[in-house]
Order: structure tokens, then sequence, then C-alpha cells
DNA sequence: GGTTGATTATTGTCGGACAATCCGATTATC
DNA sequence: GATAATCGGATTGTCCGACAATAATCAACC
């Protein structure tokens, strides 16, 4: 039987700041780009202390709701960018110790739908990033960890060209997490580097001539690739 | 013209401190469980103060690589769950104001994968959250606000049962978006309920058969019924 | 006008303090 | 002997005050 109380809960008054501000800037009174007020004002206004006022302050730098420019001194409102999220949601996957093949069912699913909609809604900014990340991948793939990184770019600027935020941030993670695994599936399968570079060609060419189904499809098989030289390479 | 030198990166203390404890957690040498040395201990250790240490603890807290227990006054090394991830992906992507087709699209590209290989890999345990998790959108349609929350609990058991981890990450986000548009898409639309209650019924059926395609050609059904309705009720 | 210098504001870090409360051991009770 | 009450130490949450380093601001100067 399930219990009749539920422990109450504790708000330590960092964790109550942290919320206060962190509402102000959900519901835009407090709007990207402002400046927050100095860490004496607010524990002014909040009265507190001002160590109180850090460790609120500290987690909404954190979640990438506040930051600092370079070499500035003063916090400002900002929108957390997918990059610090995919950086806690990759660590957090690899503590899980995620298997390949849920990495690779994963990318099944999004990837070839971010190509999709990469070929309806690229820019022309954005098809030049692609062929030049995709040229880096023909010049560099004898060095192994640049090969991965030119893949994981590719990766990468497909998912930004789609014009879908969503898609992207569910991308993001992705990445980090093929890395390794990239790195020695490339060592160990001679083929890889072939294969991979005349995916990449034909995942370009469609999204530069609007062909959806086609860069679709193609992406389908640059990732079921991937899936064959893991089987290949670690059996 | 690019400048000549970068400007030099500041590492407060308590950002390195919260590295240091990071790389100890990420290496394994902190396990998962493990105890965390008192604020004090841990002060001595890196010779700063207490306070420098809390900033640092308070990062770590927050992307959830630390956790106390209910009532517990020491913090444990713990794994970072989705539902704490999704909260801050979620709002991120609300901060960068995504459209529902952006949301929409990416439903599309993950659920029905979740429900594919839900089919193949669910257990008797989740084959009945599931039926009750339907069963209770039946009972409680009538409240907009809790058949919203059925819906939601849909999905999320589905991508729980497809036993891959990486899609449950990435679908967790979703449903904090789709909540506050689909209330108000139930409320508009007169048939939401009864094509929603037999898709959940249709997809529940294929994944208790363990027919992936059926699976995934229902749940590619049901979230297209999400876009219609969209487009119906808000035009 | 742009550079330089002085002044002020703000952050990062420190030390110490205290109440609340959790933890563990000891003692009292049945 | 097992359970309950008690008590002291450890730990956290919060406060106060302080100071060096540096960013921001403003005044003086060429």
């Amino acid at each position: 039987m399930s219990d009749l109380f539920e422990p109450l809960e504790d708000h330590p008054a960092y964790r109550q700041i942290a919320q206060l501000i962190e509402q102000r800037i959900v519901d835009r009174t407090l709007r990207t780009g402002d400046p927050l007020p100095s860490e004496s004002d607010l524990a002014r206004q909040f009265g507190v202390n001002r160590s109180t006022v850090r460790e609120a302050i500290r987690e909404l730098e954190i979640q990438g709701l506040l930051g600092r420019r370079r070499g500035q001194k003063r916090l400002h409102v900002t929108r957390p960018e997918p990059d610090s999220l995919s950086f806690g949601m990759s660590r957090a996957l690899a503590l899980h110790d995620v298997t390949f093949t849920e990495l690779w069912e994963a990318m099944m699913a999004i990837e070839p739908a971010a190509a999709e909609y990469a070929a309806t809604r690229r820019s022309a900014l954005e098809l030049q990033t692609l062929t030049r990340t995709c040229a880096r991948f023909r010049r560099e793939s004898a060095d192994t960890e640049a090969a991965v990184g030119a893949v994981v770019d590719f990766f990468t600027v497909v998912s930004a060209a789609s014009g879908n935020r969503v898609l992207a941030l569910a991308q993001a993670p992705l990445n980090r997490l093929l890395a390794p695994t990239l790195a020695r599936l490339i060592d160990r399968v001679p083929q890889a580097r072939k294969r991979i570079q005349e995916a990449q060609a034909r995942i370009t060419s469609a999204i530069k001539l609007r062909r959806r189904e086609l860069a679709r499809t193609w992406m389908e098989k640059h990732i079921r690739d991937f899936k064959r030289g893991y089987e290949l390479g670690f059996s």
C-alpha cells in the first residue's frame, strides 16, 4: 500500500531564490540580455545574505539562464544553448552505460528526419558550411581524430540546417556518445572512410538539390552503415 | 581583422573544484551511491573555504550528479535521471520560442520509433502500466487537465518501455512542451478525446501483441492527428 | 577625440559564528 | 535481549564581516 503521507520537502532559501529569479526569466520580466542586479543588491531585495544569493545564482548560471560575456563581471540573462545542455545529457547517458544499440536506434530515428527537413529548409549559407564540412572529412580522414571530428560536425550541421531546434537539441548529445566508438570503428574497419565519404557526398547533394526523400534515404543508409561497421569491428 | 590573442579564461576556484569532483564521478572513483565527504572535509582537502566548496557542490547537485535521499543530510553520488534533465531542456526550448511545427516534427521522429521498440521489448509490468494509463485517460478524459496528464504519461510509459534510454531522454522534454498546447487542443476540438482514446487503444494492443510495425503505424497516425487537431483548432 | 589615471562597484574568496537537525552511541525500560 | 528514550558530536543552512582583484565609471589630460 502507498504511504498516507509524503515526507515534507524542505526548501532552502537558496533554492527558493533561484526559483524566484528563474520565474522572472521565464515570464520575461527579465529578458534575454538584461543585466542581473548585483549580488549585494539581490541580497538586500530578498533580505538574505550575499552567500545565499550566491548559491542561488550559481544554480541558474549552470543551467545556462545566466551567464557573463568574456571578461565581464556582471551576469546577464541568457538563453540556454543546446551545447551546454547536450553536455549534461551525454554525460548522463554515459553514466548510465547506454549501449551502442540504444545510441544507434536513436540516431536512426533522429538523423534521417533532420536530413529530410534540412533538404527542405537549408539556407545557402548552411549548404556552404555543409559542403565545407564534407570536404574537410575528405581532406583529413587520414587522421582518425580529425575524421571523427568531421563526422560529428557533419551531423551537427545537418541538424542545424533542419531548422528544427527540438531535433537539433535531441541530436546534439548523440555526437559526444558516438565519438569514442566511431574512432575505434574507423581504425578497425578499412572501408569505413570511403563509405562515410560517399554517404556524406550523397546526402549533401540531396540537400543541395532539395530532394527530401533522397536525403532521408541516404542518411538512413549512412547510419545503417555504422551498425554494420560496429558488428564487423567489434565481434 | 581577427585579434591576435584570445582573452584568457579565468577559472574561479569553485568551478575548478566542481570539475575535480565531477571527474572523480565520471571516472568512477566515486561510484553511484557513495556518500560525498562533508563540506568541511572537502574544504580541508582542497585547501579552500567551505563557502567555496559549497558553490561547487551546488553546481553538481543541479546537474544531478549529487543528491540527497529524502530527509537525509549528506550528499550522495547519483546518476542524473532523465526527469531532471528534461526539465532544463524543455525550459530552454520554451525560452527559444520553438514552434508547434518543430515540436510536432520531433515527436514524429521519436515517438513512432519508441513505440516500435516498445512492441519488441516491453516487459509484462510495463504492459500493465501502459494499459492502466490508457484506462486512466478513458476514465478521466472529461477533466482537461487530467486528460492531458494521462496523454503525457502514455507517451512516457511507451518511451520507458522501449528499453532505450537515449530515446527516452530525447522524448522526455517533448511532453512538457506538448502539455499546454494539448490542453487547448482538447478543449477546442470536440472529437479529439475519442480519437486519442482509439489511438491509445490500438497502440497498446499492438505493443501487447508485439506487433512492431503496427505499433509504429498507429503511433504515426496518433501524432499526425495532433497536427490535424492543431490546424483545426488554431486557425 | 582618444588616452590615461583615479575612484567606485562588484565579484571571488576567506574566516568565523550559530541554530537546526541528523547520526550514532549510550542509557533506560519493558 | 529487544526496544525506546536520551544525549553529544557532526553536518548543513544561513548569517556576518572582511579584503584583494578587477571591471565599470568618470575625470583629467594631451
